[in-house]
Parts: structure tokens; sequence; C-alpha cells
DNA sequence: ATAAAAATTGTCTAAAAAACACTTATTTAA
DNA sequence: TTAAATAAGTGTTTTTTAGACAATTTTTAT
């Protein structure tokens, strides 16, 4: 029956950097433990797989239990596994990244978990290797989104260029000529211009758009290059 | 003192899906499990993840088991952990995938496991998942090697120029213009050609190269796009 | 009416990619 | 020795894409 009886059975958790974007700067949300050990340290979010679960479900889990997100854009970064990550006891970590729109879901956070959305400028120190999993998922999605339109996860259902144009200079911290930046965009195919416009942001106000799904879909894994030399 | 006492542990296992190349086709490195579960079925090289290891350690060893190599090319792909995804008992599997050139470590392959070298394109029914897994490392090394000069991993240290022109058509299953492909190979800067020729292949003979090494440490994490609409 | 602020639009230049075919070196067979 | 066969090696033109660069439009506030 048991045929593995001899090997050793490890914990196993995922903890997921979840990316933010309000208009202005991207932010991570990070809780703050209510709980021994590292208690009132500042934390992502993690959890462990259980039985039933895949670590997908884990992480999806863990996600909705702070934000109360369904369907959110997440992908699978990297395992961490050093033995003593963990001081209490050793666990596997699986790492995943999510995308979200901080505004849509804003009143949605958690009050069961003391969680905050902090600039990615100003991360804290966090427990264990969560800084170095943070700095691996920001070299990762700026991996990705040099190639691929994943960055639309960030935004609202109705965006403006300028808005976008924001979010990538500073996904990269650099400046995108802005020309150049709008014609690149809009020759995807990606997106539908929308006939009204945002007025908030300035006096002549930017047409919104949305995203074209069939064209997104198709879009999502092919090379679009839209980062001179990423 | 162990705080995390309601957990579940579970089975961390890694698999390695090794890629070697002949100079004519891309092969797999796969195992006839000499013992049960699965006796006599093919099968990735696989082990358990061991309390001192970590997931990285434990690949490599496997991979040495196997074959007696170290310091090969090896690079983390996914977490594979369908609940149900081996019979015996829960494990979760972390996936890594590995480049060799065959014909360097021909006679090194462990006698203790039957492996043998497979056409990637005649891959039998394999346990578990493991042909999804190896479905997974087919496209992760494409996409990786269609930006990062990474296929050189499969040739021998010094390589000809029609040799890596039938690497990238067979990992591409395409066929390439030689003289664009010569260009955009020989302007890396990744090339050194030596004095002798390969004549094995060709009446003529075709120069043998080096890698640079210091602008193959540079480049291999810019983006060096290889491939035409990868 | 005018100034201020941000959105929008276009052209020219440079670099990179793609299409395309002939020449060279060597061996082997007539 | 000469000719045929084979694969390696090399250049030019065209097309596409990226990059540099500045003026105009729309609206609100003074």
């Amino acid at each position: 029956m048991t045929k593995y009886s001899k090997q050793t059975r490890l914990l196993v958790a995922v903890d997921c950097i979840i990316f933010g974007f309000d208009g202005e700067s991207l932010k991570l949300l990070l809780i703050q433990r209510g709980f021994e050990p590292e208690k009132n340290k500042w934390s992502l979010m993690g959890g462990f797989v259980e039985p039933s679960e895949t670590p997908e479900t884990a992480a999806a889990r863990v996600l909705k239990q702070l934000t109360g997100l369904e369907h959110v854009y997440m992908e699978q970064m990297e395992v961490f596994g050093e033995p003593n990550r963990d001081p209490i006891e050793r666990t596997i970590s699986i790492a995943y990244y999510a995308l979200i729109d901080i505004r849509k879901y804003k009143d949605q956070l958690s009050k069961e978990y003391r969680a905050e959305w902090m600039p990615l400028k100003e991360i804290p120190k966090l427990i264990f290797d969560h800084n170095s999993m943070v700095e691996h998922a920001k070299k990762k999605l700026r991996y990705k989104a040099a190639l691929h339109p994943i960055l639309f996860e960030l935004l609202p259902e109705k965006f403006t260029i300028p808005q976008i144009l924001t979010l990538y200079e500073g996904v990269y911290d650099i400046v995108l000529d802005k020309r150049n930046f709008n014609r690149k965009l809009l020759s995807t195919g990606l997106l539908v211009r929308q006939k009204d416009k945002d007025k908030e942001n300035s006096k002549k106000g930017a047409f919104y758009y949305k995203l074209n799904k069939e064209t997104y879909k198709d879009k999502i894994s092919s090379f679009l290059n839209f980062i001179p030399n990423p």
C-alpha cells in the first residue's frame, strides 16, 4: 500500500505576491501578522496546501481570504525551498504572483487580516525570505509584461491610454515616448475606443478604451515587445 | 515549538525532463522503472526531496545518479500538484528541465538504471502525469530558447554553424534561412571561430566555433530574438 | 478673451528583419 | 585530369519596425 513509507513528508505552503495599481503607482498587498510566530511583522499572504487542494487552489483560497477576490490573474512563479527558510519547521513554499485593480476591491479587503497596500518602492523588511520572493516577482513581472499584455489585469475594465502609459512607466521605472507608445499599443488591435471620456484627470479628457477580449485571448501568449531592450 | 502541528505534511518530489542532442535530433532521457509500482513502465527520472536538501540539490542529485553528470544546465520549470497525480500517495512534484550534449556522456549513463535516449517525436506513454510534464517542458524550452542562447548547452564545446542550425530547426520544427540565421548568430558576438574544421559531415568541412564565455554570461539573460514570431 | 493643462496626432530617420542566389572548397568517380 | 557532386560560406536589396522629434486640439479656469 504505502510504497513511499521511508520518505520524509514536508510542509508545503503557498505565498502570494499581490501586485496592485491604483492609477498612480504600483503597490503590494502585505499583511501584519496577528499571531506568533513573527507577530506584528509584515509578511506576504500565505497558507498551507491542504490534502484535497492543488497548489493553485490553495493560492486562490488564500487570495480570497485576504481580498474576497476570485478569478484573479494569478501565475505560478517559483518554488522557494531552502531547508531553513522557515525557522519553525521546514516548509517548502510555492510562490504565486497576482495582478489586481486596487480601486475595484478597495473595500473588500478582509478585516480579519491587517492587510495594507504598500508602495512597491517602500516595502519594509518582511519575514523569512519574503523580500527575496518580492524581488523575484518584480523581475518576473517585468520580464513577462515586456512581451505579453498582462498589465491590463491591473487596470479597470475601462481605462485610458495615459493610464496605461503611467502603469508601464511605473513597472519599468522609465519614461516612455507617448507618441511611440501610443502607436505601438493601438497597432496591436487589443484596444477598442469607447465613446465617453475620463474627465477626472484632465480638462480635455482622455478617451476610454476597453480590451478586445477576442484579440486579447489570441495575443496573451504572443510576443508583443512593449518595452525597448527589456 | 511546533507551531504548525495541525498541518498535513506532503511528499515532495522532483522530476527531471532531460533534453539531449546528438547532432541529429532532439531526444529525451527516459528510464524503465525496475521496481514497483509501475514496474517496466517508462518514466522521467525523479526522486524525493530529502530533509537536508533544497529542491535544486535534489534535482541535481537525481541527475547525477542517472547520468553521472554534474554542473549541467538545469532550470526549475513548474510544480505539478494535482492531489491524485500519484495513485500511491499524494506527491507534489517540482519539475526541472536539463540540457545535455548526448555524445559527451554516452557511456556514463548509470547502468543501475535502464535509461535510454528516446527521440522527442516518439515519446511513449509515461507514468503518472509525466507526458504532460514533457509537453510543458517542450513549450518552455521553445519559449526560452527563442530569446536566450541556451541551446548551446546541448552542443559540444566545439561546434559548427550548420550544427546549430540543425538544432534550432529541430527544436522549433521549422526550416530557417541559413544566410539570415548565420548573420544573426555571428552578430551576437557569442561565437569565436576556431582554426580547424569539422570534416566529418561534408567534403568542404565547416569551421568549428567555441562560445565566448564572457559574452555568453552577459547575454544569457538578454533578449536575442533568434526565432521569427516564436 | 486668454492662459493653462493635458490629450492627441504625424513625419522623418535609422536599424533590424526578411527575401533571395551565387561562389567556394573539397572529394570522388568518370 | 577533369568533371560532377555536395555542403559551406558569403552579399545585396527590400520591407518592416523602432526611434527621435513638436505642433495642434480640447476644455476649464482666470
